[in-house]
DNA sequence: CTCCTGATGTCAGAAACTGACATCACATTA
DNA sequence: TAATGTGATGTCAGTTTCTGACATCAGGAG
């Protein structure tokens, strides 16, 4: 991070890194397999916190809701590490390359989402589009989260679940094509 | 995409693409920036059909309801390619880097949908909310048009739209996390 | 006919990545 | 203790992607 801060992602070479560590760049490509993945560490840990808060809900817990509590059960992950964070989203949004790593990594955590779900005998279409819609929500909420020194990450996900309920509410009231804008502004 | 096909997407090289296209790979980094991006020429047309699409519909129009109406205008442009697609899902399919770039894509589609409401007065929250939300409809609905061949892409739409209305009328119960699962199977 | 422009080719080179083999530290076990 | 095996790292050569600089060439405008 120190040299991606001094000469920009793409100006610092795997070698670079590699140095910097006391490394080979042989030895880089052996921990990760890619330039990009040095940023996403941690994805693995975060998916596992994801996945096993899930399993061990409550069984009577509808999905969504627990769904929901297991993304919360991820804040201490990022507590202390706000400034990390906002180094790295700083990055992913001046390079579409570590864009659609992130991407991919999300998406993969929607589908393990789902894979969790359908375990507790939710169905498979069900259980991929809560997993979408709770990807989505975590996505808003951490953005918001990095930006906004004056809350933490749960209540960033409240405000953005929220959200999403007040939109879904009345895009179920459009149904029959008329009845006029009633979710703008 | 023959030579995809015989060699696989990684066992091709830019050099036999550019050759077989009769030109040099110079030329072939000219028209696309990435080895990628050939399996992605089709993006920019499917984004302005879009676009295009919002921009022109009736200023009383709901704007969810202007989206999906969006959508469904880029049936067209498949119609005649389900071959071809379902080749092209194939290979995203089987590589990580082109799966990413699809996200990429689809999330640049995105924004620009969530601009185009913004530019009809919708605010910038429920903009982006709804924006998404399309995308994930026309994500599920494509990938069940390429194995389908009895129905067409807005038959899919429809049908994917209904099944995000169900969920979200139910999640609409279950707020106060109580209600056992009702969602469920 | 000349000049301009846009598309293409040629070339050299940086950087990302991979496979094969060597080496070294350390632990197990005869 | 010595032999042996194992896992991590280094070394090296090579392929592929991608870029910058410059040359060439064809066709249109004047």
């Amino acid at each position: 991070m120190e040299l991606f801060q001094q000469r920009g992602y793409e100006h610092t070479t795997v070698a670079d890194i590699a140095a910097k560590a006391g490394l080979t760049e042989r030895t880089f490509f052996r921990y990760f397999s890619d330039k990009r993945e040095v940023l996403f560490s941690g994805a693995k840990a975060l998916e596992k916190l994801i996945v096993d808060a899930i399993a061990s809900a409550p069984v009577a817990l509808p999905p969504f809701e627990v769904v929901f509590a297991a993304l919360k059960t991820t804040a201490p992950l990022f507590e202390s590490r706000r400034a990390h964070a906002r180094q790295r989203q700083a990055l992913l949004s001046q390079h579409a390359e570590l864009r659609e790593r992130e991407l991919g990594k999300l998406a993969n955590i929607a589908v393990r989402i789902s894979e969790s779900l359908q375990a507790r005998h939710v169905s498979a279409a069900n259980a991929t589009l809560i997993a979408e819609a709770a990807v989505a929500i975590y996505r808003s909420a951490f953005e918001r989260w990095v930006a906004d020194t004056k809350h933490d990450l749960p209540h960033h996900l409240q405000a953005a679940l929220a959200q999403l309920r007040k939109l879904t509410a009345s895009a179920k009231t459009a149904t029959p094509a008329t009845k006029a804008a009633r979710t703008r502004h």
